[in-house]
DNA sequence: GTAAACTGCAACTGTGACGATTGCTTTTTG
DNA sequence: CAAAAAGCAATCGTCACAGTTGCAGTTTAC
């Protein structure tokens, strides 16, 4: 995978999350940008599929900007995959457009049960953990580790 | 994903396992290219990674070709995956050159946390299961649906 | 012994999805 | 009205992967 949307998004999220902890206001795709070390516009993009699920409220105008739109311990991590990424698939099939034998035909139906029971197994694993989750442990971390080189 | 070498070395190990059922030589990388559509010098770059790690032994000279390395219900599909991608993480981080806060750096961290996790749970689910285990599901579906439209 | 058929390898080109930017419009607040 | 924000469309850049070509090395068939 050579896709960092993920990560960006969940990196959105957690700052997010994090200001409505501290009871800070709304967050400007401007203030996220450089928390991200990003643009402001690249940011508003990533935010668009998060707040078409509800996951994140955005609020225009002067005082606008970006709040989460549940509760942090509502917001599963496998929410965030599946918003970041679409419906691309994990596993790419080959594209075998002509399949020359009736082998490679049902080559390609074995390969998707595969995959789609692997894609399973990860979003399982992501929907084992809530944002709450990763606030605390980045809050652990964070106290743990203050000032890494 | 955009990468479907995977696909690809899943597709020849399956036909290799069965020339080996069938008690067939080796299948040069003519023959391969030709069952996947694509270009001998590509399937001969597939195999590379397959090779070094023993799944497969080519065999050079005029009546050469590859082969498998192993008894089918001893190839995971789990080697087979790692073969394919190599080194290649399943999810990408993102890049965060230099950290704007501390936050972001234990993000990082907590990110790779997460995905080792995913990644390990995509590899015990492929672990599951034999090149065997491919072969007999890959017969059962042709001769459930000998020719599909 | 030589020609044929294969692998192995290196260099190269093509390409498409994603990353990122720019510039604008729309909306809301001060 | 002016400032500051989101929203949106068009565009450019780039990089890893896909695929090709060509040739050197190796082994077998005859």
């Amino acid at each position: 995978m050579l896709d960092i949307r993920f990560s960006r998004a969940l990196q959105v999220m957690l700052f997010l999350a994090m200001a409505a902890d501290n009871g800070v206001g709304p967050l400007s795709s401007a203030e996220l940008a450089h928390k991200l070390n990003a643009n402001p516009s690249l940011v508003r993009k990533l935010l668009v599929p998060l707040t078409d699920e509800g996951l994140v409220v955005c609020v225009k105008g002067r005082t606008g900007g970006a709040r989460l739109g549940r509760p942090t311990d509502r917001i599963t991590l496998a929410e965030i995959y599946r918003c970041a990424v679409g419906d691309k698939p994990l596993f790419a099939t080959s594209p075998g457009a002509e399949p020359v034998c009736p082998v490679t035909a049902h080559a390609g139906e074995y390969f998707a049960t595969l995959t789609a029971e692997a894609e399973e197994a990860v979003l399982e694993s992501l929907g084992d953990r809530t944002l709450a989750d990763g606030v605390s442990e980045l809050r652990r971390l964070c106290t743990d580790h203050p000032r890494q080189g």
